[in-house]
DNA sequence: CTAACTACATGCAAGTCTGTATGTATGTGG
DNA sequence: CCACATACATACAGACTTGCATGTAGTTAG
C-alpha cells in the first residue's frame, strides 16, 4: 500500500524524508547567514539549528561549499518567490509607479535580501561562490522584470522602464547595505523617503509624464 | 640626544615604533578584509601580511576586536583623506554637477570601499562592531557633504544638493555591493552609465536647471 | 651605568570547524 | 521475507583560530 503524501512520521518515503532534511537544511542556513553572517555560519551550527545532526547535513551536503551553493539557489528561488507574490496583489494599479516603487522597497525587508547581501559580500572572496551567485542573480532579476513588464503593460512598452527598476533596485541596495543593522528604523525610513521622492520624480522626467502642466517645461 | 625623526632603522624612538607597525597592522587588516573578506580576517593572515610576528599583534591589539575596531576608525579616516583628495581636484570645477557625479563613483571605487562593505555586513552579526561603524560612518559622510558643500558654492546653496548626494551614493553603493566580484567589467560599466545618466536627470529637475540653457551651459 | 619600561618574539593551551570513517535504522525492490 | 540502498548518527583526526604566558631585545629615565 502506498503510504500516501504527508502521512504523520512513522513512515515516509525515503524521497520525502530526503527533501524534508534538505529544505530544513537550506532553511537554517539562511537563517544562520541572517542572524550570524557569513562568517558565523559554520555547519555544526547550521546542524544545530535545523534540528538534524551533523551526520544528516554531511549526508546531503558533502562539503561546506555544496551546502553553500545550494543555498544560493534556495535563496534565489526564494526571492523570486517574494517578488511575485508582491507583484500579484499590485495587479492593475491605478498609479503603477509609485506602487512599484514600494513593492521593490518592501521585496527588499526581511530576512531573505540580508541573506543574499551576506552572500555577494561574501562571493568576492571566493570564487567558486562567485560563479554560483553569477548564475542565479539573472534569474532573480530576470522573473522580477518579467512579471513587472507583464503587470504593467502601460509602463512596459517604454524603453526606460526597465533601466529605471534597475536603479530604483540600486538605489534601495545601497541604503540597506550602508545602514549599520538597521540600529535606528528612523533613519532607514527616512533616508527611503527621500530616495523615494526621487525616484518618483526621475520616474516623472523618464516617462514623459509630466504632461502639459507639471513644471516649467 | 634626539635621533632625528626617520632616522634610518637603527635607533627609532619607542612611539615612532609602535606607530609604525600599528600602520602595518591596520593596513595589513585593510588588505586582509579586501583578498580575503570577513570571515578570512583572521590574526594569523593579518600578521603574516603586516610581516610582524602574531606577538605583536597581541601587543598592540589584545583581541581581534579591538583590531577590528581600530580598523573601523583607520578606514573611516582613510575614506575621508580619498574623498578629500578626490574633490580638491575639482575645485572651481565648471560643470560640478558631472563633476562631483565622477568624483563619488571613483572615491568608491578601489579596497577602501570593499573593505568597508565588508565591515558594514559583518556589523550587522556583531553589536560592538555594529557600535564603531555607527560612530564613525557619520564622520566620513560629514567630511564629504562638509567639502563639497565648500567647493561648490552656486549647489551648496540649494537645500536639495544634500540629498542628491545621498541619492548618488545609495545609488552607486548598490551597484558596487550586488554586482558579483566585479567579474565583468564591463557589465559595471554599463550599470553606472545608466545610473549616471538618471542622477544627472534628477539633478536638472532638482536644481531647476531645465531652463532655457539646458545643453549649452 | 643601571633599572625599568616598552616593543616584540616564541611556545603553548583550549576551543572550533571541517571532513571522513564507521555504525545503525528505515525504507525499497525482487 | 530478504538483500540492498538510502538516510541518518557517532566518533575521531587534522587543521585551523584565538588568547595567554613567558622570554628577549631595544629604549628611556635617574
Amino acid at each position: 500500500m502506498s503510504p500516501g503524501v504527508g502521512s504523520a512520521k512513522g513512515s515516509r518515503t525515503q524521497e520525502e524524508r530526503s527533501a524534508a532534511t534538505r529544505q530544513l537544511l537550506l532553511d537554517a542556513t539562511v537563517d544562520c547567514l541572517v542572524r550570524y553572517g557569513y562568517a558565523g555560519t559554520t555547519t555544526t551550527r547550521i546542524a544545530e539549528l535545523a534540528g538534524v545532526t551533523r551526520g544528516a547535513l554531511v549526508h546531503h551536503f558533502p562539503s561546506r561549499a555544496d551546502l553553500v551553493s545550494a543555498a544560493v539557489r534556495h535563496l534565489a528561488s526564494k526571492r523570486a518567490e517574494v517578488a511575485f507574490a508582491r507583484l500579484e496583489a499590485l495587479r492593475g494599479s491605478a498609479d503603477p509607479i509609485p506602487a512599484a516603487l514600494d513593492m521593490l522597497w518592501e521585496v527588499h525587508q526581511g530576512s531573505v535580501f540580508l541573506a543574499t547581501a551576506e552572500l555577494w559580500v561574501a562571493a568576492r572572496a571566493d570564487a567558486t561562490l562567485a560563479e554560483q551567485v553569477d548564475r542565479f542573480e539573472p534569474m532573480v532579476t530576470g522573473t522580477l522584470m518579467e512579471f513587472s513588464r507583464a503587470l504593467f503593460p502601460v509602463l512596459a512598452g517604454h524603453p526606460e522602464f526597465r533601466h529605471w527598476l534597475y536603479t530604483s533596485m540600486d538605489v534601495i541596495r545601497g541604503i540597506l547595505v550602508s545602514d549599520p543593522a538597521g540600529h535606528e528604523p528612523d533613519r532607514l525610513a527616512r533616508r527611503w523617503q527621500r530616495a523615494r521622492r526621487h525616484l518618483l520624480l526621475l520616474a516623472e522626467v523618464l516617462f514623459d509624464r509630466v504632461g502639459p502642466a507639471s513644471a516649467t517645461r
